[in-house]
RNA sequence: GCGGCUAUGGUGUAGUGGUAGCACGAGAGAUUGUGGCUCUCUUAGCACGGGUUCAAAUCCCGUUAGUCGCCCCA
């Protein structure tokens, strides 16, 4: 029995995960530092109050999800269940809304939220995503979500589908809420549980509703446009014409709202159909009020972020695996003084750059074949008495079995003019 | 957080109340210093805790974890 386990819903990536993982985050920095953003790493914790701020004290996140104590000095602090929070606050904290009008980041790291484990939805996960901050332009949303696609196309996470929609600003968006509850509160008893809960909670949730009777309800609500206003309107109509003109397919659903209250205007999903129950993969919008809650200025942001086990999830396993020799090279010994010039051999090869192993417990040539060939090294290097006796190594090709003897002098040397030609 | 299903060597599985098997993997060896193929041997398991029973991997309860759906979200 073991002592201690992972914690539930977390992971340790390692293996095929771990390269699945760099994969991901090669092609994000790609793309990303196409699109002009810079990296920006924030901390995996802050203050507690951040995040109730930006999210909206009464969504699910903050309320039951978030993981948060106080620490020594009692502040109270809380694991980013996000990564905008963050980078709003690290824009303010360096004057990046003083220095240069616009700035753009994207971060990846790990998020943290407490809810029960299922396939795509973890405890510990991951997240890249992208915030462009100061600007009201609808093109930065457009931008934002073409980057969003880029990413995922060069991913490999093909067969998505895009979601947008209109949230409008605060103000609009508290006059849907009344529109709402009035249309609502008077149907309420044909209404699931869970909306009767969501119509004193949080109206918008209904729209999301699966079930049946209700969807039919909710077809007959007052859609949000008419409290949009022409501005609000006009803003959107600038993104779609903005992604049409790029070419970038998506479909609009009045009834598509998000979890986290600092949206505006502008939101969108990208679902997978490998994703199942936990279908979104990434998902994002404009935050025109969240700089100013911060305490910064009048100033519009968008961005977005994907989940990156979702994303690995819909990475259909294209990857072939490498069978034939690698151009490293397996170092056998045979006796003590050839394991100690083995491990000088094996020092200088590496300080040349060239890969070498070596097995040190060097048990029967046998076994140090075998190690050899299970890690696909391409040559054998083989020391023994013998050789060193006569100055000599013996060099093995593992692909077509040939050997020869070559002179001990300046092996390392002799190695990697040898790697070079192969 | 709620409901359903599941849990056997490292991995994948067989085993419906009576001696836990198999495959893969890993390790060693097959005339003394040469890998892959083959063969032989070794290795290691009923998630945890209770209960029923002469007897439990098997039935019951609880816990833990995973999974599916809900909720929520990336």
């Amino acid at each position: 029995m073991i002592l201690f386990n992972r914690l539930r819903g977390t992971h340790d990536i390692f293996g095929k995960d771990a390269e699945v993982f760099s994969r991901v985050e090669r092609a994000a920095r790609e793309i990303f530092t196409a699109f002009g953003f810079e990296e920006l790493r924030t901390p995996i914790m802050e203050e507690k109050e951040l995040f109730t701020r930006a999210i909206g004290a009464e969504t699910d996140v903050v309320q039951k999800e978030m993981y948060e104590f106080e620490d020594r000095s009692k502040v109270r602090v809380a694991l980013r269940p996000e990564g905008t929070a963050g980078v709003v606050r690290a824009y303010l904290e360096n004057n990046f809304d003083k220095t240069q009008g616009l700035a753009k980041f994207f971060y990846l790291g790990p998020m943290f939220r407490s809810e029960r484990p299922q396939a795509g939805r973890l405890r510990q996960f991951h997240q890249i995503g992208v915030e462009t901050l100061g600007t009201d332009n609808p093109y930065a949303d457009a931008e934002t979500i073409h980057c969003l696609t880029s990413f995922l196309d060069k991913a490999g996470a093909g067969g998505y589908e895009l979601i947008l929609n209109n949230l409008g600003t605060f103000e609009e968006r508290s006059r849907f809420k009344e529109e709402l509850k009035k249309f609502f509160t008077p149907k309420k008893t044909h209404l699931c549980e869970d909306c009767q809960l969501r119509l004193l909670k949080n109206v918008f949730r209904i729209l999301d509703c699966k079930n049946e009777f209700c969807r039919k309800i909710i077809r007959l609500s007052p859609p949000i446009d008419h409290c949009l206003t022409e501005a609000s309107k006009a803003h959107y109509g600038v993104v779609c014409s903005a992604l049409d003109s790029v070419g970038i397919k998506y479909e609009e659903d009045p009834y598509m709202v998000r979890g986290l209250d600092y949206y505006t205007k502008t939101v969108f999903e990208v679902s997978h159909p490998k994703l199942g129950a936990q279908g979104t993969l990434g998902a994002g919008g404009r935050y025109d009020a969240l700089i100013e809650t911060f305490g910064g200025p009048k100033a519009g942001a968008a961005g977005f972020a994907v989940g990156v086990e979702r994303l690995a999830m819909c990475l259909s396993g294209q990857e072939e695996k490498k069978e034939t020799y690698e151009k490293s090279f397996f170092i056998a010994t045979l006796g003590e003084t050839a394991l100690k010039e083995g491990f000088k051999l094996l020092s200088s090869l590496r300080a040349q750059g060239l890969g070498a192993l070596m097995d040190f417990s060097a048990k029967s040539l046998k076994s140090q074949m075998r190690s050899a060939d299970k890690n696909k090294s391409r040559y054998v290097v083989i020391l023994g008495d013998d050789e060193l006796k006569k100055n000599v190594f013996v060099l093995k090709n593992m692909e077509d079995g040939s050997q020869k003897e070559l002179p001990l002098e300046d092996a390392a040397g002799q190695l990697l003019s040898l790697r070079g030609g192969a």
